[in-house]
DNA sequence: TTATATACTAAACACTTGTTCAATCAGCAG
DNA sequence: CTGCTGATTGAACAAGTGTTTAGTATATAA
């Protein structure tokens, strides 16, 4: 009964006020007043649409993950995760709120933070397997564990993208777009680009020497509490 | 289970509370009340002892900042931020509420969470140059940018961890520590350290057709706003 | 038309929040 | 002892919170 046809309603516009405002100030800084005031209704109609504000967030968390759900299914194939984000590039901010709201859900206890963390997760796994296939990306022996890497190196420029812009000073000044929704700029992600992929592509270490070091150590020391020599 | 000793000063069991209670629920959802309940003692002397909630955040961003920079001088010789949390895992519990602290400040709004991030990535720089002059670390181009990559690669290990966690299923189960503190737990570290140094060693793609193209791409485009081949 | 259901508002309610304040209590200088 | 200062508390306050409720408008169906 829902879906498309009352996405031009009134509780379709709380809802986007909702994601804007909860992605803004967090779930309990934002007050079901604010909400109904952006999106110029009273608070008690807020109520009557979504029965409470922990209601509204569960709408607010479907939508969203529908969105990028979506999103993440037409853009799967070459690149992984950041092909999101180069997305987002050419439509700056259209898809703000959102990004703002799961990088949001990420950090707070969140079935939408789980869900789309595990997606990303999966669909990088996806990308790597057929990397392998097809011979641009190394044969890992725990592609499960890899992907998991990559995706959180990935989602912690989405995370940490505030304090990338600030750590680099390629901040655009305060009141940008970038630095209020703590989302990455144009600037920030050409700047990152060729460093990462030579990571990426090199390594990050001259030789094998810590690897090695981490593989003796490790296997000497299975069982016990000890585990010394994870670097970086 | 308070921490060790009962030898702190009231207001200094104030400031434990509140930093355990600040990096469990966020600044915002924990009450003055529930702070001074933990601490045993009434909210109004809460208040008397550091003017507002404000005031106690700045004590509470002071004293971790100084703990963890103290902390961090100390192991800042061969590897990086991960030896932090290697340390951290040699004395399980003992900095769970700084870390849980850290963790919020990095996702909040918050001058201790740049102040941390900042001071990772300085510290991370240093080891980059030494390792360079050393020959262990690659001899990289943008030092700084590079700096920052591994500085947010790791501290995502930090700011992730209950999706790391979740995602790979070593989760030690519902009411463990780690899951409680979103911490990352020792068995975690070790099921990645070794597919994290494998990338840092030996890359992550099969060869440099990617950063090639990266590249030629970049060169060919730095004026418009497009920035294509970003990947992964 | 009436009737019914829904969208919506203004006001109030019950509760929590951070903070204040007067009143104790303990230690210490004179 | 008195007097003073700071620690400490219990109660209260003012503002804000999510939610409820009574009531009004509107539209659709009979």
């Amino acid at each position: 009964m829902r879906s498309t046809v009352e996405d031009l309603t009134t509780r379709a516009r709380i809802r986007d006020a909702a994601i804007a405002l909860f992605g803004r100030d967090g779930f309990s800084r934002a007050t079901v007043r604010a909400v109904a005031a952006d999106a110029g209704v009273s608070p008690g109609l807020v109520i009557h649409h979504f029965g409470s504000k922990e209601g509204l967030r569960q709408a607010c968390d479907q939508h969203v993950l529908a969105q990028t759900a979506s999103q993440g299914k037409e853009k799967a194939d070459p690149s992984s995760t950041r092909h999101l984000i180069q997305d987002y590039l050419n439509h700056p901010g259209q898809y703000a709120d959102e990004i703002a709201y799961i990088r949001r859900s990420l950090g707070d206890e969140s079935d939408a933070g789980n869900a789309f963390f595990d997606a990303v997760v999966d669909q990088t796994q996806g990308i790597i397997e057929a990397g392998i296939e097809a011979g641009t990306i190394r044969d890992f022996e725990d592609v499960r564990s890899t992907a998991v890497i990559i995706a959180s190196n990935s989602l912690a420029m989405l995370v940490l993208g505030r304090h990338l812009s600030r750590a680099l000073g390629t901040d655009s000044g305060p009141g940008t777009d970038a630095s209020e929704t703590g989302g990455i700029s144009p600037d920030l992600l050409r700047q990152l680009t060729l460093p990462a992929l030579d990571i990426y592509t090199h390594g990050f270490y001259a030789d094998a020497r810590f690897l090695d070091a981490a593989r003796d150590a490790l296997q000497h020391n299975n069982a016990t509490t000890q585990g010394r020599e994870h670097a970086p």
